[in-house]
DNA sequence: TTTTAATCGTTATATTATAACGTTTAACTA
DNA sequence: TAGTTAAACGTTATAATATAACGATTAAAA
């Protein structure tokens, strides 16, 4: 057998199974210290999400829910998201308007997100140097922060390796 | 005559007017320039987005366009959206699906955005060493940018001497 | 002046998200 | 443990954001 080349599964190079159980496991400790539910529905919710690495629509995860939850709607996913957004068990991709799995949930939460249009994969960095510069020109300003968006469109490294580059 | 209070106007120690002026002619002459058409209708919609430094929502441009532009649909603001963003003359906000005049038009486009969520003005902020130290954290992990939005929501200087910081 | 490309009009519809209200389930407390 | 309250969920409806597709018109280029 070959490399993986087929940007639709999870690079060979990381154990997803691993990966996706960790953040499970993660956010059910979390909600018990937190005296919060992680409902079935929640969960499922967050399995879908962590699924991959992809940032995914609020639909799709609504498509892909059905089949378990009969009477999924809407409101079902969204309410599902917010608790999952509000928990920090997920970022919300706003230039996307999706969604992705937090990898440093419980953590500070605000990440640079490197997004790739290729395999629309959503990497996650503190970025620690750009948060301290942003927080003094933040400060500069007389800005009073609430929350932080800092997303990045181009190819990620993977993407650049297999086509050659010339993206 | 007090000091200026009111959030819904732009501030008194700032002349819009000329503010705006400066907007729409440099627009016009980066259009000549160009080669590219500011027809009437695109030179409408970036006049109606600058009437604040407020993010503005598609539907409320098209809102203010309909008495202007009897003809005017969604297709018409989100053409004339497009256009005036491909030549950078305004910015998409992205968390807040909204546009807002950009005042460095012509110049390196990507900025920080600080957006109050009390008065919903966005101040642009070119924000150099944020900008300096995202490239290095870009160029470590190997990603090829094509674009960037780099958003902050909180409450702004103004907002906060108008109420008491208590925000 | 024909051809071509850009812009716009128009209709329809896709996509994303929330409101509102009743029901069920879980947690609290007397 | 029965009664009370709050949280979560089901359900219907609809609001808000955005795009597709195609024909008509206008401007630019050949």
């Amino acid at each position: 057998m070959t490399t993986q080349i087929n940007p639709d599964q999870p690079s060979l190079e990381h154990n997803h199974t691993q990966c996706v159980s960790e953040a499970l496991v993660t956010a059910e400790h979390l909600c018990v210290e937190r005296g919060v539910q992680l409902t079935p529905i929640r969960h499922k919710v967050l399995e879908l999400i962590w699924e991959s690495h992809k940032a995914v629509k609020a639909y799709q995860l609504l498509d892909r829910l059905k089949p378990l939850q009969q009477a999924a709607k809407p409101a079902t996913i969204y309410r599902a998201l917010d608790f999952l957004m509000e928990q920090g068990l997920i970022h919300r991709v706003e230039s996307l308007n999706a969604f992705v799995g937090c990898s440093c949930s419980g953590l500070q939460h605000e990440q640079l997100l490197l997004i790739c249009k290729n395999c629309q994969e959503v990497e996650e960095r503190s970025a620690k140097k750009v948060m301290s510069a942003l927080s003094q020109e933040i400060k500069q300003a007389g800005f009073i922060v609430h929350s932080k968006a800092i997303e990045v469109h181009g190819i990620c490294a993977k993407c650049q390796v297999l086509s050659g580059v010339q993206l």
